[in-house]
DNA sequence: CACATTTCATGGACATGTCAACGAAGTGTT
DNA sequence: AACACTTCGTTGACATGTCCATGAAATGTG
């Protein structure tokens, strides 16, 4: 059933980036979590707001920022104030909003994870493209993340079926 | 925090890189569910299953095959079963085992799905690149997924701190 | 054959994500 | 000012994944 649609080239090119898809970010989460104890998503999170100079960040904002949810960051940050990495201040500027801060424990946790995250990042990636290949890989990579989201604009090719073929 | 680390172009490279590791997966997914009502595991479960002549296969070969742990892939079977996607049969062989076997009705919706699926990882993907670059990629992305999966053999470079740094 | 060990599928507890609904607070219009 | 509308963060229900424990069955060893 899979090889009719996909020439042999794009089927073999496709499934073995599939399985990069996979393997890559599931070895740096191990990776990380053995090292730090933090997550990716923690690490994200940590780093993202280690960015702003006072290491203060609007929800709202770090969450378009990061491209999540405001549900998904409130819940998680909500857990992450729990272990002791963020704080929460009331935004001065709008009463509805607040204020995510990393605490100086947050601080000194990414401190150490940071040099263990990029042994890592270097270990099962970096190390392994020439530069031509790594500077390709990221042309490429931005190609293909900034296509507009929608569908709105899927090439020529008939739409399939709108309605769902199984319940869930 | 970020970039001392790493030089510029790695810095560039790998960023957009990660960017591509979460918005493709996430494109492909709402585009299966939104076409098919399947979720891009639900469809990989249809599709391996799908690659056995006789549509069954034993729940750990199937695990095994999928790189997934028999009890993530027990829990999901578990639920495409209460939905008619497939099924279970005693396996005749070993019988503390289980034959996961694709419904008719599972096989009709990944004929359905199939093409809708491909379509959208032409639109989001494939037509995007060129032959060569396509090459390229299918190519590091075997050398780098094929790499060993513990950390035994990290090259020369230190090993961080084994204590975790944050409960969680 | 008895016995310890391993393998298999499942189950429950928990972590983390999605989605829809909510109340409180801002904004715009008249 | 009064009103509808939007935006913000939180919450709860649910889906899905991980981890660990379990009982049943297979396997290996004396």
């Amino acid at each position: 059933m899979a090889t009719r649609w996909l020439s042999a080239d794009e089927e073999l090119a496709w499934r073995a980036f599939r399985r990069l898809l996979t393997t890559l970010p599931a070895r740096l989460a191990r990776d990380l979590t053995a090292d730090t104890g933090l997550s990716m998503t923690d690490y994200e999170v940590l780093s993202t707001l280690s960015e702003k100079p006072d290491r203060r960040w609007a929800l709202k904002d770090l969450a378009a920022k990061m491209e999540w949810s405001r549900s998904r960051l409130s819940h998680h940050t909500t857990r992450m104030q729990d272990r002791g990495l963020i704080d929460r201040e009331p935004d001065p500027t709008d009463a509805r909003g607040c204020l995510l801060k990393l605490t100086d424990t947050g601080y000194t946790v990414l401190e150490q994870a940071a040099p263990a995250h990029l042994a890592s990042v270097r270990d099962r990636f970096l190390d392994h493209l020439d530069p031509a290949e790594l500077d390709l890989l990221g042309r490429l990579s931005t190609r293909i993340a900034d296509l507009p989201d929608d569908r709105t604009q899927r090439n020529g090719r008939e739409r399939a079926a709108p309605g769902r073929l199984a319940d869930r």
